[in-house]
DNA sequence: AATTGAGCCAACCGCGGTGTA
DNA sequence: CTACACCGCGGTTGGCTCAAT
C-alpha cells in the first residue's frame, strides 16, 4: 500500500453521498492517509464491520461508508494477504475463472486473503497481457467451463459443447441457427460448430421474452439443445430462455459467462407460459453475497453448490455422465483437465477434495460466513461426496415438469445426471442457518428415485 | 536525460439486492 | 406496498513505478 501517492485522485477530492440522506456532509475522496486509516480502524475495532455509513457519523472520517467499506476490506481487515501472489495462487486463480469467469468476489472467497480487488486487478493486467501476446487467455490444458475466449469470435470447446447435445450431435435441427430467431428476416441456417458467435451473446440485454400472439398463446419457441454443464445436464430449453451475460467481445476484458434460465410454468393450462426463473441477473449480483450467507437468498449460491456439487460427483465418476458427451467431442472439461492436473488421476477423490476444501478449510469468517460447517460428517462416508451431492441435487425441488429425456431415473436419456434447476430454489435459502431444511420437493419428484437420499443442505461440503 | 508504454494498484462509480421503517 | 438507506459487486479510471528505448 502506497497512501497518499498522489494529492488528489481521480477529479475530485471531495463529494456528497449519493444518497444523500444523513450523509450530507462533504465526502472527502481520494487516497487514505495514515490518520483516516488509524480512525477507521479504531472504529472497527470497537464497533466491529459494518454499518459502514455510521462511521462517517461517528468517527469524524469525512469518508462515505462505501470508502469506508472499501478500505477496510481491502487495506486494513486483518488476516489480509500482501504481496504477490504465489504461483498456486495464480494457478487458482485461472482455474476460478475458467469456471466462474468475472466473478473477482466468488474467486477472493476461495484465496484467503486476497481480494476481489485484488485478483480482478491480476486478471486485467494479465489478460492484458495475454491479449497482447497473442496467448489465450487459459492455457492449453484449461478451457474454460462457462466462457468462450475472446481472441476470437469462435465457439469456445465449451460453448461448443454447450449448444450441442450430449452426444456431440444436434439434438435440434437448429441449435445455433435459433440464436437469430429474434430477427425475423434470418432463416435457420444449418448448424456449424464454426458459426459466428450468436449476436445476442454480445447482447448486452439478453433476456428475452417469450412471443405470444393475439390469444396469449407462446408463439413456438425453438428450442436450445445445450449441454448445461454448470449443472451437469442436457436440458432442452426454449432459447429465449437462455440468456448469457453481457460478453464484450470488443475489448475481450469482459468474461461474461453464459447464464443458465430455467423455465417455471406460470401457468398450466396451455403449457407454454413461462415466466423467467434464474439465474443471470441474480447471478450477476448474488455470488457475492456468498460471503453473507443463506439468508441473503442468493440464486448465485445455490449455483455455488451446483457448482461444486457437479465438480465433486464428476470426480467421483469422471468415466460417466458429462464427461463422456465432452470427450465424445475430443474435448475435455477444463475441469477435468484440473482434476487431472491438480490430482494426476481423475476419480481420486482425495486430491480433488484437496483442491475443493483447501480453501474452505483456510476460510476466515469473512470467507466462510455462511456458516455451514466446512466439514461435514457424510465426508467420513466411505462414498460421502458422491452420496451428499447426489442427495442434495435429489432435494432440489423441480416444479417443471419433467421433460421428455428424462427417464424417471435421474438420468436424461443420454445417461446424464439430471438436474434441472428453477428459480425459486435459487431464490430460496432463506431457512435459519445452520439447520438448513431439506427443501421441499414435488411430487412428481418424489414418484422419482430423486428422494432416495436424505441429504439436507447441512450435509454440503462446506460453502464460503 | 527524456520519453514512452506496460504493469500495478487504489479508489470511485453505477447498479442491483436486501433490509427496514 | 413503497420508499429509502445500506451494502456489496463488477467495471472503470487514473496515478505511480519501472524498464525499455
Amino acid at each position: 500500500m502506497a497512501p497518499d501517492r498522489s494529492p488528489s485522485r481521480k477529479s475530485s477530492a471531495a463529494s456528497t453521498s449519493r444518497s444523500g440522506g444523513s450523509l450530507r456532509h462533504i465526502m472527502k475522496k481520494g487516497p487514505w492517509t495514515a490518520n483516516e486509516d488509524a480512525l477507521l480502524m479504531e472504529y472497527v475495532r470497537k464497533n466491529g464491520e459494518g454499518n459502514w455509513n455510521a462511521v462517517q457519523r461517528n468517527s469524524g472520517l469525512m469518508r462515505c461508508g462505501k470508502s469506508c467499506r472499501l478500505r477496510w476490506s481491502n487495506h486494513l481487515r486483518p488476516n489480509l494477504k500482501k504481496g504477490a501472489f504465489t504461483q498456486d495462487e495464480e494457478a487458482l486463480i485461472v482455474n476460478l475463472h475458467a469456471k466462474f469467469g468475472n466473478k473477482w468476489a466468488r474467486m477472493a472467497s476461495q484465496l484467503p486473503g486476497r481480494t476481489d480487488n485484488e485478483i480482478k486487478n491480476y486478471w486485467n493486467t494479465r489478460l492484458k497481457r495475454r491479449q497482447r501476446a497473442g496467448l489465450p487467455l487459459y492455457p492449453v490444458d484449461i478451457q474454460p467451463l462457462n466462457q468462450y475466449q475472446p481472441q476470437n469470435l469462435q465457439p469456445s470447446p465449451s460453448l461448443v459443447s454447450f449448444i450441442t447435445a450430449v452426444d456431440g450431435k444436434p439434438k435440434h435441427s437448429t441449435p445455433i441457427s435459433i440464436f437469430d430467431m429474434f430477427n425475423p428476416t434470418t432463416p435457420p441456417a444449418s448448424t456449424s460448430q464454426n458459426q459466428p458467435l450468436p449476436s445476442f451473446l454480445s447482447d448486452p440485454s439478453p433476456n428475452f421474452k417469450p412471443a405470444h400472439n393475439k390469444n396469449g398463446a407462446s408463439l413456438p419457441m425453438p428450442s436450445l439443445q445445450f449441454n448445461c454443464l454448470n449443472f451437469g445436464i442436457a436440458n432442452t430449453v426454449p432459447v429465449s430462455h437462455a440468456s448469457f451475460a453481457q460478453n464484450d467481445t470488443g475489448s475481450g476484458s469482459n468474461m461474461g459467462l453464459p447464464a443458465i434460465q430455467s423455465l417455471v410454468p406460470e401457468t398450466t393450462s396451455s403449457g407454454s407460459d413461462y415466466m423467467i426463473a434464474t439465474s443471470s441477473d441474480a447471478d450477476d449480483r448474488d455470488e457475492g453475497h456468498d460471503h453473507q450467507g443463506l439468508s441473503h437468498g442468493n440464486s448465485g449460491l445455490l449455483e455455488d453448490v451446483i457448482d461444486e456439487s457437479q465438480a465433486l460427483t464428476r470426480a467421483e465418476k469422471p468415466k460417466e455422465t458429462c464427461l463422456n458427451a465432452e470427450k465424445s467431442q475430443g474435448e475435455f472439461l477444463w475441469d477435468y483437465k484440473l482434476m487431472e492436473d491438480v490430482g494426476g488421476n481423475v476419480g481420486e477423490e482425495s486430491d480433488l477434495n484437496a483442491i475443493l476444501d483447501e480453501p474452505y478449510k483456510d476460510s476466515t469468517p469473512t470467507h466462510s460466513s455462511i456458516g455451514v460447517e466446512t466439514t461435514n460428517a457424510s465426508s467420513q462416508k466411505s462414498n460421502p461426496v458422491e452420496d451428499d451431492l447426489f442427495n442434495l441435487l435429489d432435494d432440489i425441488p423441480l416444479p417443471v415438469t419433467m421433460p421428455d429425456w428424462y427417464d424417471g431415473n435421474g438420468n436424461d436419456i443420454d445417461g446424464q445426471c439430471s438436474n434441472w434447476i428453477e428459480g425459486d430454489a435459487g431464490k430460496e435459502n432463506h431457512q435459519p442457518e445452520p439447520s438448513y431444511s431439506p427443501v421441499a420437493t414435488t411430487p412428481e419428484i418424489t414418484d422419482n428415485n430423486w428422494t432416495d437420499g436424505a441429504s439436507y443442505w447441512k450435509n454440503l461440503p462446506g460453502i464460503y
